[in-house]
DNA sequence: TTGTGTACTTTTTTATGCAAAGTACTTGTT
DNA sequence: AACAAGTACTTTGCATAAAAAAGTACACAA
């Protein structure tokens, strides 16, 4: 539905701190967010296609080198309305829960 | 992402009250989620198909009659379950959203 | 040299959500 | 009588997103 769930949080984690995939992958599964390859890999790159992330390439003294990505300015912009519909979506989503058991009408003999 | 968010709104609603696909989508409406019918009645028969809903044909006095879905017993287990994952995905959600912006160092002259 | 951990890429499949168009009943308006 | 508007359900077809899966490649340790 409200898509732009994982994108929020991608762009969020981006938007604290540089980062590479393989990292944000680490970071997501810390917090219970179970996210693969296959799913982050095509979204960075269509976020990038975006115009919403830019990279650089960095060496790393323990395996191959990272795509570090980073957020541009139409990011930052994106990035605040993926916060407002966070917001009305977890809103709404509480309403929801909150929605009280109707009462049965239970006839007494 | 952690998908099931909307099946999870439509079971809550009907785990208060017996309710067709029309009011439904009112009742969303009301709280600011667009579902449109092409999404809903899908929706609904895959919930049925799965045995999480069951239905009733009920007449109405001003148009054409109206499908009650009703919630069968797995289809209460199914609602706790996505309560669970709900839970989970806010609260992820919510530590990324207070995840502080990093200070860059600055070297003074 | 074999395995493990790091790191990125691409392809294929599945499911979701929406747009769009269609059917059909009731009520009110011209 | 004809037509529009509101109610209500159904189906089809498309675009996108997410996951599974398989592949490439580097560094290091056993």
């Amino acid at each position: 539905m409200r898509k732009g769930i994982l994108e929020y949080c991608i762009l969020k984690i981006l938007s604290s701190k540089d980062s590479y995939a393989f990292e944000i992958i680490k970071k997501l599964k810390s917090l219970k967010l179970i996210v693969v390859e296959g799913t982050l890999y095509p979204l960075l790159s269509r976020l990038k296609n975006g115009n919403f992330l830019s990279y650089r390439w960095e060496e790393s003294n323990q395996g191959p080198p990272r795509k570090y990505y980073k957020l541009t300015s139409e990011g930052e912009i994106f990035l605040k309305e993926l916060d407002n519909s966070w917001e009305e979506l977890a809103e709404a989503v509480n309403k929801i829960r909150a929605i009280k058991k109707e009462n049965k009408i239970v006839l007494k003999k």
